[in-house]
Parts: C-alpha cells; sequence; structure tokens
DNA sequence: TTTAATGTACATGTACAGTATACAAACGAG
DNA sequence: CTCGTTTGTATACTGTACATGTACATTAAA
C-alpha cells in the first residue's frame, strides 16, 4: 500500500496567501498535462482539509482557475477540468516580466544559501523538460 | 545625453506588495553584484518619487533588507551597501521549494501566453550566467 | 420525495499594505 | 557654535485582502 505524492503541498508560513498558492500549484497541474480535460478536482472540502484551511479558500482559488478557464464549476459534480485552446500570444512586455521575476526569484534562494549548482541545475532540468 | 535604465522597477498592477517588489528587485542587484559593498542606495523619498510609492513604503523595503544583512541605515547618511559574508548552506528542503515555485512560476507565464522557446530561452541564459 | 454532497453567498474578524504626519539625528554652511 | 536641511524613524490611521463561520441553493442518487 503505497502513500501516493499528494496532489498539492501548500506552505502556510510563506507570507504568500493560501488561496495562490493553490492556484499557482493547481495551474501547474493543468499546464504540464498532470490534469487533463475531463478529469475532477477534489471537492473543496475535502482539499481543504488536507491542506489545513477553510473550505472556501479552496472554493476561492477554484474560481479563480475557472475565471481563467481552466476549470468548470457545478455543484453537486464538482471542479472539472475543461479543454482550453491555446492562449493568445502574449505581449512581449510579458517576457521581460517573466525574465525579472526569474532573476529576483533565483536571488531570493540564493541568498538564503541554496548553491548556485543546484539552481543551475533545477534551471536546466526544467528547460530541457519544457522542449519536448 | 542618456536615460540610463532605472535602478529597479515595480509593477503597481501586479497584485504583489510594493515593498515586497522593492525588496525583491534591490535583493536581486545585490546578489549578481550591481550593487557592491560601500554603494549608497537612493533616499528613501527619491526612490518613492521615482516609483510613485509614499516614502514610507521604500522606508519598510530598505528596513527589510538590513534586517537580511544587506544593508545599513543611517540617518542623513543613507541605505549604504554591506560585506556580507556567504549565507549558510541552505536546508535540502529549500531547493525542492525553489524548484516548485520554479515550475509554478513557468506555468503561469505559459498559462499568459509566452512562447515556450522563450521560456526555455530566459532559463539557460540564467543558468549559463550564473555558473561563471 | 427525501437526503446528502457539493458549490455559493455573505457577514465578520483580523492582519497587512500604504499613507500622513510628526519627530530625531547628523552633517554642513555661515 | 548655531541653525537649517537632509536624511531615516515612529506611530497612528484607513482601506483592502485574506481566511473563516454559517446559512443557503442546487443537483444527483437512493
Amino acid at each position: 500500500m503505497s502513500t501516493q505524492p499528494p496532489l498539492l503541498q501548500i506552505d502556510l508560513s510563506a507570507g504568500i496567501p493560501a488561496y495562490r498558492q493553490i492556484v499557482d500549484a493547481v495551474r501547474a497541474h493543468l499546464v504540464n498535462g498532470a490534469l487533463q480535460p475531463g478529469d475532477l478536482l477534489p471537492p473543496v472540502r475535502q482539499l481543504a482539509m488536507d491542506l489545513g484551511v477553510h473550505f472556501n479558500t479552496v472554493a476561492d482559488a477554484y474560481r479563480v482557475l475557472a475565471e481563467e478557464g481552466w476549470l468548470d464549476l457545478k455543484r453537486r459534480r464538482g471542479a472539472m477540468v475543461l479543454e482550453r485552446g491555446a492562449p493568445p500570444p502574449a505581449d512581449p512586455a510579458r517576457g521581460e516580466l517573466f525574465a525579472r521575476r526569474l532573476r529576483e526569484l533565483v536571488a531570493e534562494v540564493q541568498a538564503a544559501g541554496v548553491s548556485a549548482p543546484q539552481i543551475i541545475r533545477e534551471l536546466r532540468t526544467l528547460a530541457t523538460g519544457l522542449e519536448k
């Protein structure tokens, strides 16, 4: 009997709002395909129990994702992953902003003592994973 | 007469607190060496004007960086960049957390329409920049 | 038809972000 | 030496966002 990896983890002591951590984590699974159209997400109350937050906090997160076009929410049936066409190409400024946030994130963990080689490894691993 | 690139930019409409954006942006410059020990940062009132926030917001950001050991704040003289030894090696869990946040950040911009090739390029560029 | 499982709505408490305003310290001009 | 100006500091106030508590609406199944 294997304890399978939890669908998602959040860090309540991280200073980042819980509902946004949930949004970010679920969206990552949606983008990388771990969650497919037709899949059902756990009911808000169940996921809330798992994460240690109130179910309305999860409901808020689901609503954000629904507004982004990822989920269809229906009472009694739950939260279902939708088909979602490719997004419109982003404004070029968006890419610059990404680069900046990326640098800032790396600086933050570097300042916190994560080694440069490990950071480099994570960056390259992720890049390689994206190019297939 | 050249308009030199501003020391830092923030996005007031981004939903991320202004003071934290300032902290992140300045810290990035500290980590990558654009700000060296002995350098002076702009006075809180001046930087606040440039960014369009209240000077106490900048002062808060400076204080966070001072508590992290980056800055020495003194009245009348201003905010001076300190010498700062290498941080203690981080807990291994820290690296895992970094990987997660990285994936989430990439998913976010990917969902917003930034192309995979561009993301890959930014990741690799940053990785290469770190290994020297 | 009833019941139970689900998402929704809204009110409330609390913490945080940003601001306004007054203050304290330190350096320079004279 | 004194005074004024430039700097960061302290504190109170306001609005908003986050998380929760509780009641409700909807819908599928028994």
